[in-house]
DNA sequence: ACGGAATATTCCGTTAGGAGTATATTTGAT
DNA sequence: ATCAAATATACTCCTAACGGAATATTCCGT
């Protein structure tokens, strides 16, 4: 899940993810698209690749990349756990308030 | 956004909100809790907060931070327009492949 | 007003990661 | 076998960010 977040929180990959979602791409039609340089683009992919966000296809003398959704579906369900959270919270605050001054008294 | 997975792509303050699911904690509480300097805490509750994670309740002394869920409901807003493509994506990659050899015949 | 506790901020050293350039590697074409 | 194109890797530089220690700040009790 840290790999996965760490890959999604930079920009660039973040745009290389956007852009994949249109369809499969070569190094150098993603570098053309996002005007940056080569080596850059092969260093985020491989992040994403190691997160899991891209799949290689070599085809002849270019690797085409293509977008996995796994890593996508993970936070998905990492995110369920926050879901009832955000709907059916009951306030704490308060109620937190008084238990501190409670220890306060027993010190 | 950015600042969203920043904030959750650091492993003390994934922790720390974690901790903060049980319910509102002070700065000290958190630093007992997860063997961590007093400093540290209150720099990645900065963090937590300016993407939105925290909102703070002074009392006295001390200041309790509770967490907030919207950062994680946009997260949650942005994984939308994936949740299509993990379910009826169709394998674009062939066609692709046919694609780029017609592009090279046209050279 | 003073002192202590809780927290925020600052300064510093160290490290991780991104960008640029050059280079290695692979593959198809001739 | 050689060459050019596409890609990956290595090296260097630079900046951002984390951690630690010290200090500033705020608040309450006395």
């Amino acid at each position: 899940m840290e790999k996965i977040l760490n890959a999604l929180a930079e920009t660039k990959r973040m745009d290389i993810i956007k852009l994949l979602r249109e369809g499969p791409l070569t190094v150098g039609e993603i570098a053309d698209k996002l005007e940056l340089r080569q080596p850059q683009v092969s260093k985020h992919l491989r992040v994403l690749n190691e997160a899991g966000f891209v799949e290689v296809q070599p085809a002849a003398n270019r690797r085409i990349y293509k977008l996995r959704t796994e890593p996508l579906q993970e936070l998905d369900e990492w995110l369920d756990q926050f879901r009832h959270t955000w709907e059916d919270r009951f306030e704490r605050l308060d109620d937190y308030l008084i238990e501190l001054q409670e220890k306060e008294k027993e010190d």
